[in-house]
DNA sequence: TAGATTGTTAATCGATTAACAATC
DNA sequence: TAGATTGTTAATCGATTAACAATC
């Protein structure tokens, strides 16, 4: 049994992890069963140095010429990042955004459930997305209490961000994915991850800009 | 006229610098005419130190005793951003996220124009959406010269995500935005952005997971 | 065995924070 | 003027890379 170890890993690393997991997923699924640090960082354009300095983050480990078994690999990666487990989710927002992450078969498939979605809108409550109807917002709170609810996608207009983040806290949710451009400020028990779609176009129209 | 300074902004400049052209954003439109340091830092949850270390990578300076200009601070982080010109994109991948991109309000609004959408799935193309029919994914190539087309975003599956990013590249596109969760290589005067919201979910899980 | 690759320590590099003189 | 706030230099902190002994 793979037990965690008790460092607090960083971000940055926790960051890469993501990517030697989709990229280990990759390879077992392509049957391949041994990579080394060099193939991982050949592969995601960094230095085989900083593989194994993430690697010493986790309870895993290599052998001498022969690198990491990747079924081993993806298997402790799942379990560090939690992907290994089912999370219920709820969609606050249902514009074309919430409706569509309501809807995105990749979160399921990957044991990210979705088990309802919101709005405040009261033309939008009762229609359907998918196989939910959208609820009244002010239903979420028992909503989350009574189904486990872990994580709420905030994917609402900007300027109602932080007043949805906050029904989220008070109803005890454990993390919060932040689809909107604005800073939420929450208790540091509650997770809030950013996943500002707006905000990568800014870097990426910076970055072409800069480019010369 | 605002000058841009010579130097590159690095990347972690570059996010926060988005995350104060959203508040700077926010304090205009109340009325609010002047922001300090310890302002943006309060309301962003950082350090004064770094918003005014953050500031010297850039071409504009506050007044001691009173802060910085909310009108020019707005100004000139949309201008180093690339937010203050419009940039031409197409979606490639016409599944419920390609589908829910190609018609979020927000892009457009705020000068990140949708000019069409893409699939190789010929029983997707022609159907409607929005205002655009899915195109064969063979025009695109062809569309993106003729249409001066800046980004392209990669909303297909994770298999096919390398493929239609080298297609993209030899149309000689400016910038990618990836939404998938694969790596995607590029030459080096291509810039590939990743917005890839599965990852978000694998850190928040992380984190989850890590707190206690 | 010989040599490839890990795991870890040390060196370098970059990013954040602290401190404070300049100044409005 | 007195004091608040900038802009910048210096100090600290953390992250990445280099190097290499251990080892399979």
């Amino acid at each position: 049994m793979t037990r965690l170890k008790r460092t607090k890993i960083p971000q940055s690393v926790v960051k890469r992890l993501t990517k030697y997991l989709t990229f280990v997923q990759g390879l077992r699924m392509s049957g391949v069963e041994w990579v080394s640090s060099q193939d991982v960082a050949d592969a995601l354009g960094m230095t085989s140095s900083t593989v194994r300095q993430d690697l010493s983050h986790i309870d895993f480990h290599g052998i001498s010429k022969r690198g990491y078994e990747t079924r081993g690999f993806h298997k402790v990666l799942a379990k560090v990042l939690g992907a290994d487990t089912v999370w219920n989710m709820i969609v606050v927002g249902a514009g074309n955004l919430g409706k569509a992450l309501a809807l995105h078969e990749e979160f399921p498939r990957r044991g990210y459930n979705i088990c309802g979605i919101f709005d405040n809108d009261p033309r939008k409550m009762g229609r359907k997305v998918g196989r939910f109807a959208v609820q009244d917002i002010r239903d979420m709170p028992r909503f989350i209490s009574n189904g486990k609810i872990d994580v709420g996608i905030v994917a609402v207009p900007a300027s109602a961000a932080q007043s949805v983040a906050d029904m989220l806290i008070i109803a005890r949710i454990r993390g919060i994915l932040n689809m909107t451009l604005t800073h939420v400020v929450a208790p540091k028990h509650i997770v809030v991850i950013d996943s500002r779609i707006v905000a990568n176009l800014f870097e990426l129209s910076h970055a072409i800009t800069a480019a010369r």
